[in-house]
DNA sequence: CGGCACTGCATAGTCAAGTAAGCAAATGTG
DNA sequence: CACATTTGCTTACTTGACTATGCAGTGCCG
């Protein structure tokens, strides 16, 4: 399936799930926030090919879809687990950011050193 | 907290994040897809107060932190997390525990080694 | 000292998302 | 029939994310 296959679809599945509620432009307009009937259609129509993220957010909560399937056709990146920020980034100080992007060697000198540190107390 | 607060934070919490790797602008703008040193700025500086999903998303791969909060920060909708995965014990193949309980001291001069290893690339 | 490379940053311009206004065709209503 | 309302849709315009370019400061090497 070719992207732009996948872009064309966003607008038809939008408003083939509008159709099968079925509401108008007009309503879904006035039971959203701030996405008018005009926009909607430029959207349905495939001329914008990426609405944010909240704008998504807002058809799938009156379309009864999923948000997160929305921004998969919406070619967004989606987060795939549950945040642990805490534990991975701050919770042990700043070394755990900064070890990510290691290639595995540096990885060992890495490990090695602070096990060298530790013989040091 | 305040909305405000957050809204200020994103900038601030990024350009700490490049700095503690650390990397330069210009090094960012060599690792990513598309962020620019001169963009990046201005996200730093507020003057950018919400990033596309795709630019969160390559500045949370290349500094090595969570996309999802990334997303939150900048008040992006983010989907529910699927399910509650145990925790990773690792993280770049260094167990936790090895760094978990090092002194702050000890953290300082692995920071220094890590940030020296990538200077030598 | 000069020159070179790299740093962060300012800024004018570009581009696509999003708004506002209105038009033509249905549909309804008396 | 006349008329009002609602429909989907178009389009000019605005706004803000993002790009391209360049400039001043800093350190380094000869």
């Amino acid at each position: 399936m070719t992207e732009d296959q996948k872009n064309e679809l966003l607008g038809e599945y939008l408003k083939r799930s509008r159709l099968s509620i079925p509401m108008s432009l007009r309503a879904v307009e006035r039971a959203t926030d701030g996405v008018t009937n005009g926009y909607l259609s430029q959207i349905e129509s495939g001329q914008i090919k990426q609405p944010s993220p909240n704008v998504l957010y807002q058809l799938a909560s009156t379309y009864g879809l999923d948000y997160r399937d929305l921004l998969v056709r919406a070619r967004h990146h989606v987060p795939v687990a549950e945040s642990n920020e805490e534990k991975t980034s701050e919770l042990a100080g700043i070394p755990l950011r900064a070890l990510s992007d290691l290639t595995p060697d540096e990885r060992k000198q890495v490990t090695e050193y602070i096990a060298w540190l530790k013989t040091r107390r």
